[in-house]
DNA sequence: ATATTTGTTGAATCGTGATTCAAATACTTA
DNA sequence: TAAGTATTTGAATCACGATTCAACAAATAT
């Protein structure tokens, strides 16, 4: 039998089992068994731990926004130039590539959204705390007279977090030239024109791979696509 | 038995009868029974004509593309100047609130673009020709004299698409103070300092309900939400 | 009018995933 | 160590969607 463990670790143990599931079979895809086997379970103590499905999946792309957002935050902590902090910023919301887990996540949820209310609040709840974010980055710049806002700090804030959401879009549907350098460029653009500020990317705002270590259980349920490759692009 | 119809009527049915039942059910959940209903068929009928339900689907997503494009195309077709149709243009990119099926669509695109190639290349390809189009008017309007862009087209357009996508989005999702026209306010803030044109928006370029007439088979399949309304958020 | 082709149904079958639950196994406590 | 509790399994059952196909009806050709 599978090493037994608490209720609570379990849980978490299932919610980010839950998670993986979700971006490789779709948020609405999944299937309890996929669940089950992600976790290294079956499905009957999957439903020991969620007798309800959706209460799983929900709580593991609330927990994938968190994550996300945590990591955004803990990313700006040490910097203390406003003009670095929008810079590392604005690379911190996009994906590091077509299989970044944290994005894919969240782009999963885009469609459901406009069908299960609860995941168009978590994703609203999501963006305006992301709007905040920027916002206050603005805001302080501004006071500091690093920025010279080119307008309502609310109103870039919005277009910044809406850019990068295009982007993860973008760059997750691979798109052949733009990727997470590129999208980077065209958002700070726009950043250089809202703030007045030349916004140079030093090396420290760099890419440097320390996010998600990869995959986590190896790859070998790759190469098998979900929706086998359809035969011909129509 | 339901009237009978030429092959080609009856493709062509199908594919919209697929457009709505994704709408509803998601592109990646709907059923084959669910598409063979909204068409008023039995499912043995849709695989008559669609042997591999992933074809119809591919087909039913590319037409809404087509229609989508084509719409905007339309809309800005008999407009000389570039303000307006920048403003025109703009305004055509976004949902007309939550339930717009065109942009519903194209929104249960991007989860499943990370997962299926052919449906990443459709949204990528989508992306492109908008630009394109944007790129359009932007050129012409500099070449008049009418736009200063403070920057490359290309780099302006895809921003404006980018963020166009992104406010989509939000108002798929209801977010509760971001719709149509606050969307449309934010992206033009953008717009005006990428042309240098205070682009002003005149009643001619207003809302004016002439889309989409609506689900079409009236509402009865509504309020049951696909996914039953999830007990409690978190 | 008759024959042929084409489109559609409806029932039968198959496969798969969810759900249930008694039994087995690992912990905890006494 | 024994009793009690919590977790997990595995098999059985259930439900439902996809798939197949013979029969049938509508259109078209002869």
């Amino acid at each position: 039998m599978t090493q037994r463990k608490s209720r609570a670790d379990r849980r978490v143990e299932l919610i980010d089992a839950a998670r993986r599931a979700m971006i490789q079979h779709g948020a609405e895809g999944v299937h309890l068994n996929q669940i089950a086997e992600e976790a290294g379970l079956t499905s009957g103590a999957v439903l020991y731990h969620y007798p309800d499905l959706r209460d799983l999946l929900i709580e593991a792309h609330h927990a994938g926004m968190e994550r996300f957002y945590e990591q955004r935050v803990k990313k700006i902590s040490g910097i203390a130039d406003p003009a670095q902090k929008l810079i590392t910023t604005i690379r911190s919301g996009l994906p590091e590539g077509p299989d970044d887990a944290g994005v894919r996540l969240l782009c999963e949820l885009g469609g459901a959204a406009g069908r299960n209310r609860v995941y168009g609040t978590l994703l609203t709840t999501l963006y305006d705390r992301q709007v905040a974010m920027y916002q206050t980055i603005l805001e302080i710049g501004a006071a500091q007279g690093v920025f010279k806002l080119a307008g309502d700090s609310e109103q870039i804030a919005r277009n910044l977090v809406a850019l990068e959401d295009a982007y993860g879009y973008r760059i997750i549907a691979r798109h052949h030239s733009i990727g997470p350098d590129e999208a980077v460029g065209l958002i700070l653009d726009f950043a250089r024109m809202s703030t007045g500020h030349p916004l140079k990317e030093t090396p420290a705002a760099r890419p440097k791979t320390t996010r998600t270590p990869r995959p986590r259980n190896g790859g070998p349920a790759r190469g098998a696509t979900t929706t086998p490759p359809p035969k011909d692009a129509s």
